[in-house]
DNA sequence: GATGAATGAGCTTTCATTCAT
DNA sequence: GATGAATGAAAGCTCATTCAT
């Protein structure tokens, strides 16, 4: 069996995934994981301490993630597109982890909420980067600011949360595919619109 | 000065938009709508009711304009490209409101949320007859399911309570233009991909 | 009955005086008063908000009443045997009270603590100043700080609640009478001492 | 470096002086004193042994410094006044544990409290008996019971804690001159007395 | 219509102590 | 001798809701 703090990690991230953090008590999350609350107080600060674990874990995994795949040898293009399908494709097969990371920022206590924010910019700012690159390449539509576009798409991954279906119809991939392209073709550049 | 419900309507939109419904105590909302508990309790049933009431006021009136719109004479390129500036501008208009319809969702009694649910089901279906009408019609891409495309319209929507600043440089109807643009440019027929 | 506040108060009072604030559970208190702990906090803001509550009454009491007899007509060293009585007599009166007054100023919250210090202190100079003009009219010594006098008096005052029995041989009159010459005695101005 | 139960009866003297015995934790007090729980229990009972063991030290000095004091060959004025003094100034040369054992004894257990019952009492007994022996030979007033001054004493004594200033501009010397002045000051005879 | 006192169940957190290693 | 993970009981406090007035 799984390290305690390794179960309460676990049994928080399903809980407030599916409840939302300010619906679950310490008491579900411990007995879900079998230990006492003490034993969750003798390996994290407070419950939002636990939220910061589970946030941070998906974050710096999806910031890896792209700054490899943003500094490859393939065309930007290439590149903007395999980043999108990635961060689709790791939120899906990390649902319910990225469930709580779409929507509990608010629910840091001050000063990590702060960490978190330069961590999520951070991030924002490298996937910016690659559109702006392409823009700049004048493969990219430039008439749309990329900050915009960066929202805009996010927005879309941080949905998924709330629509897409584990076990549904769709798998990870194709997802990650559709947006992709629909991300791709909505910066074509643009010649005689409207 | 405006009704007792509609001040409280008003308090709880605001706090809720800034704090969430979980962390608002009602004792707050009357305390800023300038009423006591008591007449809080006079006028609605519980606490989500009073979200219910947010709730549904944005949703009707989005839901109305869509008909309106998706009924109207024009292209249908243009009618969903009405349709998505719409959606972009009423939400900022009436922020607040728009970002406790935005998160809100699962507080709601159950029997409330199966309305709602219902509600939005049948906004979503507008919206993406539309975009099956244009793919009917040619002129919108058909390998990409409307369902998803309506999705990853919508998460962008949603998204705007996490980033847009209303005093900000972009007005409701540019970010609404650019929204509307990049959605309508992904959904441009594919010629000669990759 | 008394109000429920009063008898909040009351309990807190003979609780506070018998264990010491830290050894009381607010769960004992509302129970002895015959509440709920909802009851408690609907009046009072916190534990210690109740604590300082029972503080304030009996200093409040003494000072004014410390105020009077020093401004009286009489000479000084009556009016400063009056004043040493007086404290005295009030605190046993007072008995439960004055217990919690004399131990309990580091509980306060920090706010709370030098709002109650600088009462304190007034009653301190007050009495202190009883003391200087004494010696200024030459009839005390001089050869003590009235300061530390004041200290060596009040901490035989506050001992009080170490080892004065309520039901027992003597009254609060005889150990105010007591006290009192003591503290005159041991300032009458020495002549010839060692 | 010093032994480790040493070094946790330095810690937790420090702490239950600053902070009061329930508000320091165990872990504070092994924190500071560089060793683990398990080595604090290793040593100690439990956390009311530690306050025990401080408790007993400083009484079981001044007491056998007072034996010594009172068996003297001085005359029963001249004893006093040293017993006074020095009492004063071993209470200010150790002042965490004289601040400790002022306000402690309450935190004992009910086993430990009734041995350090009858160790103060004897302590207070052989403190009065000084009082009678003067009173005896006529050299100090006995319309005072002697019980009530040594009450009266330890008072001033006890209240140190709450004022005495450790680097200000009185010394324990001082101080305690002072107090022992003060003291035989109020038991001298009276003879004309208003 | 409206008040606000009161409830009661629930919350997160603390902490002295134990015990397998 | 010494560790530190784990316990379990209790703590202070919050809050949506009710109800006599």
């Amino acid at each position: 069996m799984a390290s305690v703090p390794e179960r309460l990690v676990e049994a928080a991230t399903r809980l407030f995934a599916a409840k939302g953090y300010d619906r679950v008590a310490v008491q579900e999350i411990v007995d879900l994981a079998g230990v006492t609350k003490g034993a969750m107080y003798h390996y994290f600060g407070s419950k939002d301490d636990l939220l910061n674990e589970i946030y941070g874990r998906l974050l710096r995994m999806q910031t890896e993630r792209l700054e490899q795949i943003a500094a490859g040898p393939a065309p930007v293009v290439e590149r903007l597109h395999a980043a999108a399908l990635d961060v689709v494709v790791t939120s899906v097969d990390n649902f319910d982890q990225a469930r709580v990371y779409f929507r509990s920022a608010e629910h840091l206590a001050e000063d990590k909420r702060r960490e978190m924010r330069v961590a999520r910019r951070r991030y924002h700012e490298r996937f910016r980067a690659l559109v702006e690159e392409g823009q700049a390449a004048g493969v990219l539509r430039a008439d749309v600011p990329a900050d915009l576009t960066v929202h805009y798409f996010f927005g879309s991954v941080h949905h998924l949360g709330q629509w897409y279906n584990v076990g549904g119809p769709l798998t990870a991939k194709q997802v990650g595919r559709h947006f992709a392209d629909l991300l791709l073709a909505s910066l074509r550049p643009v010649e005689e619109e409207r």
